[in-house]
DNA sequence: ATTCAAATGAAACAATGTTGCAAAGATAAT
DNA sequence: ATTATCTTTGCAACATTGTTTCATTTGAAT
């Protein structure tokens, strides 16, 4: 899917930063920095714009960010919603060594049970460790 | 188990700093932001040994953050070591509506499978969604 | 009591995120 | 095409959050 397309499915205006944003996360492997981000986007990138399209984005489900030890927050494309049409989203695991982010697509996170009068509308889960690279 | 107990359990030394900080978080029912924490801690809260003390009980496993939606960070005991002697933490929920955030004592976190090389340390589980009270 | 490492607090800094506002760009109607 | 309207952008200024340095104080072990 291009990033034109994304963007036309959620009825968002295209805009050179968007467009541009969105590219640049689907050329990465991992979810990304603002930094990382940044340095993609060359002279599109202004920071006000990108943290204001970061909620347009956002709030439209085609990112999300990922918090993980606090406090570089990075960002990935929805790419399960776009995939298997949202169903299930998967878990990500945090290198407390290199920092380092990836997607643990085998592990999907199951439909938790939430007391009463509590709606679920989303779940994130950060898996905390060591990587591959590390441990050697 | 008292503060004092906690701080010499982990070979922390004792200071009028962390002894109030655990007391605070052990008066509290939920995961406190920092300026709940400061509010409590009145003449004894000093921004930077806060952030130093954060570290020094978090890395020793007294404490925990929990970063719901960015950029609110809140800190717990990490009552389950304490309680049930480390096996399994708990997930927690953030409400989008009124933001504060609430331990799911009886969702608990599974082991996860990683892949090879990786090695699993620790795991947030953070559901997401509106609360009792915002549902009403 | 003395000693010595660890903890504190102040100032300065760095990074991250937000708000207001004027200019530029896109959209739609005439 | 031209105007009117709404959205997005980019800049400046601000607010919040987290870190570093360093002199001073404190804790606890001898």
């Amino acid at each position: 899917m291009t990033a034109l397309e994304i963007l036309k499915q959620h009825e968002i205006k295209k805009t050179p930063a968007r467009m541009s944003m969105i590219q640049v996360l689907q050329s990465g492997q991992y979810p990304m920095s603002e930094n990382e981000i940044k340095e993609h986007m060359a002279n599109l990138y202004d920071r006000v714009t990108f943290y204001r399209n970061v909620q347009t984005l956002s709030n439209a489900g085609i990112i999300h960010k990922i918090v993980a030890d606090n406090t570089t927050v990075r960002y990935a494309l929805n790419c399960c919603e776009i995939e298997h049409n949202h169903t299930a989203e998967h878990a990500h695991f945090y290198c407390k060594n290199c920092h380092e982010v990836v997607c643990l697509n085998q592990i999907k996170i199951p439909a938790y049970d939430l007391p009463k009068g509590y709606k679920f509308v989303d779940c994130d889960v950060i898996i905390k460790g060591t990587c591959e690279k590390c441990n050697q």
